[in-house]
DNA sequence: CGTTATGTTGACCTCCTTCAAAGGCTGTGG
DNA sequence: CCACAGCCTTTGAAGGAGGTCAACATAACG
């Protein structure tokens, strides 16, 4: 039996006031003394690689905003495969649902070793009712989460498996200098585009050989901006 | 010069206290004196089929609620095409985004003809703050939205063509009875599905032949929902 | 140092796109 | 009423893109 290294552990009462990301995320609108007492129940959380913060199907008590990390949102289908349908980076919030509903539309996974916050729904429901700015923040982590659906479905799901995989890898935050981002395994990679292991295993391995990635040491990555971006309008 | 007959066209001020639809749309929880007042400066509009509503990127002053018909949402692709990424139905509200942002994201285009209301984004940021009813409705439309696009992702844009058709079929309520609903043209399918006019064409044609769809008489289709639903599974 | 996950590559075949042409439906004008 | 134009749909043939199955390599991990 392996360690368990994949359960996400419990960090601590969040200390909203001093977060580095708070203005970031949704409480950016409220006053110190607010932080300190509304946000009393409020879970700091570290996720590991690979593990899962909540499921499919499960009861909803909470929702999460994401401080670091990479958090994928995936659904499974029907014939036993499944579908990312979300990538959440810091400053997202995932499990909105819960404030309009009893349980969670999707299973969140870290794709890269996370902090997150974990907000109870009466919480963000009080803040919602109570506080004007927090309610807009909440409007447009709604917005932003139909967005990205949206981005889904014309970017990354929309043409040929090489441009998919070139807007893929852009939207990863691919850039020229050798910024160090979070390259999702093959087989992410496929559930992300609808396509299988194999072609995406084949499409990186294209782009290695033509010069458009480097991958160095794991996740160091070092790209060709603008050839993707050629790549990605075709 | 063709009668302008696909220009959306004014029916007069919306009678909300007497709108049938009005506990499926976004004022049940109003009394009629507040829908007598507030809601004056509501339109109805008629739209015809291929009548534009509004246009992806223009100002967005409006929301509109879907009381009849069909409306087709969809978004321009760098390389000239184009993507179908949602569709909406009566209940359905379409320009939430102006609620957050200033340009509609989307063009809102009637795939039948149908019947709107067309609501100012003050009277819908209003009515946000003051009923706590209307909010709450307000976050169930929006929750909707990301649903609906998750249902794109996961059952129109995954697997192979013949399963995604399937897929579509149900999702516009096909039925074994023979109720009639709006079948979109072969150009609308392949922008919805994210394959080409012709595939569809020829998808739909096998459909018939093997007994798993029957049009008569243009719009009046009759299908074979037991079989449509193994195929989507697939 | 074997064992197990993950990535790579090849061969083959199916599915889908592309390009092209023909058929059908509708509205318009003679 | 018919002819014709225009649009949408259907169908064909050919090529390419991606899936499937299988073998192998590489890396992670006990």
């Amino acid at each position: 039996m392996k360690p368990n290294c994949t359960d996400v552990q419990w960090q601590g009462r969040a200390k909203c006031a001093v977060c580095e990301v708070r203005n970031f995320v949704l409480f950016s609108g409220l006053s110190p003394h607010d932080l300190d007492t509304i946000l009393q129940p409020v879970d700091n959380l570290h996720v590991p690689q690979h593990a899962v913060m909540y499921e499919q199907g499960n009861e909803a008590p909470s929702v999460y905003t994401v401080r670091s990390g990479l958090i994928k949102l995936k659904i499974e289908l029907p014939n036993g495969g499944q579908r990312i349908v979300r990538l959440l980076r810091p400053g997202d919030v995932a499990g909105l649902e819960t404030l309009v509903g009893d349980r969670y539309h999707h299973t969140a996974i870290a794709l890269h070793e996370a902090d997150v916050c974990r907000i109870p729904r009466e919480v963000v429901l009080h803040l919602d009712r109570t506080s004007p700015a927090v309610h807009q923040a909440l409007l447009q982590r709604w917005q932003r989460s139909i967005d990205q659906a949206d981005h889904f479905i014309t970017a990354l799901s929309t043409g040929p498996a090489e441009s998919r995989m070139a807007r893929l890898l852009l939207t990863l935050g691919c850039a020229n200098a050798g910024v160090e981002f979070v390259l999702p395994g093959r087989e992410d990679m496929g559930a992300l585009l609808g396509i299988t292991t194999e072609t995406a295993s084949r499409i990186m391995a294209e782009f290695r050989r033509r010069g458009l990635v480097h991958v160095e040491k794991g996740t160091y990555v070092d790209c060709n901006h603008a050839g993707l971006t050629r790549l990605a309008s075709a």
